[in-house]
DNA sequence: CTAAGCGCTGGAGTCCACTCCAGCGCAACT
DNA sequence: AGTTGCGCTGGAGTGGACTCCAGCGCTTAG
């Protein structure tokens, strides 16, 4: 048979031994076999499931979440279902990656900021932008940047 | 003077009251001034200082890292190093969407195949997918996809 | 047969990033 | 003047997701 072991399996996602059996007991991964002697078997179909289970984790899915997925049966009358969820959480992903978007142009303008000043060979004065954690006066005002309602998230 | 109380800065940015007072513990936002009676009031340059910050974390930004970053003073010298950092940290926002990406393909095929074994009133047998976490029982000869009772015994 | 390893289990420990008080002071309506 | 309420501080508590044992049992190589 081509299933594997844990170690296996450990190099094949990059999850450690140690969570690989964690997720086990928290119900996170239903389908593992053992041998004999008592050590788990991964199956082809469990190391796909496994790195499903990675997938969902990584982007963001709690683990009570993926646990509650997993747990509604295979049975027909649940594949609607579970793919609505999935449906809701692929939508979940795709509003994440829209605020990295977001967030990444903040940073890059920051960069780009930087980058001007250090040429010009300035502080940061009139702009800010950084603290001097020392005492400062107040900077005279200045106007407000547009900014995306955002909700905090992650 | 268009500073604001720490009430607004909550809703404009989406952070809580309490985080804004950790983060300036934390030293995360140095140039926060107080009004005689000690209240913190946030001009605006602060306030934006405050959304970068929240995109620094948003992004994964350990807040040591952004505590690292923020100490670094305003100084020409360190423009060109603020620069490196933040630069670094944007190809690491670039790996993570990507990254998410990847896993939203994985997250969208499942859902394609839900929908196609809900259609064809199927429970997933040759493809598993899902648990049977059934009582493992005794499978002799059990091999790969056996699925051997992938009801779910709720 | 013995010893070295890997794996197993249950449970404790850790880390991170907040979040929630308790107790107090200023502020400002009425 | 009173009282209602926001804000402040220091510190304790929480939740999530692992990560790390200790102690034991197969398995296998010598």
């Amino acid at each position: 048979m081509d299933a594997v072991g844990i170690r296996k399996v450990s190099e094949l996602t990059g999850l450690s031994i140690d969570t690989l059996r964690w997720y086990e007991r928290e119900g996170l991964l239903p389908l593992v076999e053992r041998e004999p002697g008592g050590r788990r078997r991964y199956s082809p179909a469990a190391v796909r499931f496994v790195r499903l289970v990675q997938a969902l984790r990584r982007t963001g899915m709690p683990v009570q979440d993926v646990r509650a997925f997993v747990r509604m049966g295979s049975g027909v009358e649940w594949h609607g279902r579970r793919a609505a969820l999935l449906e809701e959480h692929a939508e979940a992903i795709e509003r994440h990656i829209a605020q990295l978007q977001r967030d990444l142009t903040v940073v890059r303008d920051k960069i780009a900021h930087h980058r001007e000043l250090a040429e010009r060979g300035l502080d940061c004065e009139d702009e800010i932008d950084l603290a001097e954690h020392g005492s400062r006066a107040k900077s005279p005002d200045d106007s407000e940047a547009g900014g995306t309602g955002d909700t905090t998230e992650e």
